[in-house]
DNA sequence: CAACAAACAGACAGGCTTGACTGTTTGTTT
DNA sequence: AAACAAACAGTCAAGCCTGTCTGTTTGTTG
């Protein structure tokens, strides 16, 4: 009587190879780098430590997997947001969705890798390349959302400055999070934005 | 014959502290937090393990007592670079010196210890009220260097968000360092800064 | 259904880290 | 100088982390 659903190989792979990412990502979060051993993972993921070391040899074989998955999800989140950007004020909303995604977990996990590829070679050579590409595609999307015309001088320069700047503000609010202070700043910013971009 | 120099207790403890705290912070910068043992450091140092554990029983009040010894040197060394800056050109490089201090191994050093501090209450416990002691001093220090007029408003937030800049510029730095590339931003947002506090 | 391969489970060994502990040297105090 | 305390040195055990290994289950192929 045993009702046991037939699963395929290739989906019972896949599933699991997730369920590692997420719970990698999950611990970055919540224990950061160096508290997230491969064992933490495993449970985290409700997975068994034999199949854990099936799917990914090693444990930078598994964080290298998980900084792909989560380059993704950024992506995703990004692209939704950005949708979700009203019409009017939208300077100043571009600005606190671009705060909000520098603040929110996904962040917090790539800042850990970030910091831990500083010194991990290993680590670095799948974050740099990544990195790299949702750097230009962040950029490119919000010299979209704001409308901003590449061409005259300054202009490439201060969206690069804008993201750099919510960069540094996703930072300060890893330790202290202070959202109304980040939203004064980010509608200032906003008004001086406007004022040098047109 | 033993020339030896006698040398007062105190005066020996606080050299062997101070060596110890200066090859902590060295080896955050080169192998990061979770690279950085306690071994690893008495080696670093020179100290054996029974004089490192003499003066610092646990890695924990090693690690606190050198977050208090880093913001020393980095309130020191933004003070020297402060009075360096030319009278001409001078938000341009006030900028340029915020920049260039965001980017050096005391930044560095202390970006590793307030990543690590997140997940570890005892750092965070440490890090957090230093951290908000220099982000005062420097703030202060900034707005006197440029001139700004505080009473006006925004500039408050505009000041803000220069310093958030710089450390998101930091951040970036540790990764895939681009000087040219944070002079032409920072240039850029010393224009539109001058025209905005004017 | 038989044979095979992939997926999964858990035990195990080697290496590293931390802090406790014992012993020695050096400075201080009386 | 004797007695004491601080500084210094090095060893050791407990614990964790990683990756290897053996064995079991489940799906696939002929």
């Amino acid at each position: 009587m045993s009702s046991t659903v037939r699963v395929s190989q290739e989906e019972r792979s896949r599933a699991m190879r997730a369920r590692l990412m997420d719970a990698t990502i999950d611990c970055l979060v919540e224990h950061g780098f160096g508290g997230t051993s491969s064992t933490l993972i495993s449970e985290r993921a409700g997975v068994s430590r034999g199949a854990q070391l099936h799917h990914f040899p090693t444990k930078n074989d598994l964080v290298v997997a998980a900084v792909t998955h989560l380059t993704e999800v950024r992506g995703a989140e990004l692209a939704a947001a950005a949708a979700a950007v009203p019409a009017a004020h939208r300077t100043r909303d571009v600005l606190r969705m671009l705060g909000d995604h520098f603040a929110s977990p996904v962040f917090i996990a790539a800042l850990e890798l970030w910091v831990a590829a500083r010194t991990e070679p290993a680590l670095l050579a799948a974050v740099e390349p990544l990195e790299q590409k949702v750097g230009r595609e962040t950029h490119r999307m919000t010299v979209e959302l704001l409308g901003a015309d590449e061409s005259r001088p300054g202009v490439r320069e201060l969206v690069q400055a804008t993201l750099d700047l919510v960069r540094g503000l996703g930072l300060a609010a890893t330790i202290s999070d202070d959202t109304r202070r980040r939203n004064r700043i980010l509608d200032q910013w906003a008004r001086t934005l406007d004022g040098a971009l047109t």
